[in-house]
DNA sequence: TATGTATTTAGATATTTATCTAAATATCTA
DNA sequence: TAGATATTTAGATAAATATCTAAATACATA
């Protein structure tokens, strides 16, 4: 998970995953959103694979990005973890 | 909340934050659980700080640091976004 | 097969970040 | 008030990161 969070640091990487919510694009679709070189974009979209938050299939000569859930399950979950256990902690 | 994503992604400050969970504790006392220099400690609290993760109050010559839920709530509703829409965006 | 399009890989560079040591500040107490 | 304890601030340095340009790879099609 640890790869997920330095992942999620960076602002253009969740301008990324915002933008593949919605649907899912390829990697020119994507760079066309910012004010970015196309190789800066795809190094962006390394680290988010990596990280699992995003899967990737070729299709054509194209490389189609979506959005892959199961990181974030793992990541809401340990941030719920705050939201529920803090005042249980007070009560020592 | 960037500042917050940017303090999450370090994982001694997400260690801090693990150990405020149970209970408040001061600089010296977090400290302790690692290995690393004071300064750098009150460095790591300092971001997390900035970020509005955590509180802190002065107590005789302690500083004492504790959760501040408030942008987490704000986290976890960035997340949950991509756990429910996700469906949705692929029926276009 | 030659050319064009989509994307990534490689290598360089400037900025950011984590960490350290030394010094400063604040508070307590003898 | 002098000395001890808790914490932060300042300044230096090494490692990590974001970005660029140039080149490589993969695929499509004329």
């Amino acid at each position: 998970m640890n790869d997920a969070f330095k992942a999620l640091s960076d602002p253009s990487r969740r301008k990324i995953l915002n933008l593949l919510k919605k649907n899912e694009l390829s990697a020119g679709e994507i760079a066309d959103h910012f004010n970015m070189t196309k190789p800066s974009i795809s190094h962006h979209l390394n680290l988010l694979k990596q990280a699992n938050l995003v899967d990737s299939e070729k299709k054509g000569q194209q490389i189609i990005y979506s959005i892959n859930t199961s990181v974030f399950e793992d990541v809401v979950t340990w941030f719920m973890d705050f939201l529920t256990k803090e005042e249980k902690g007070q009560m020592k």
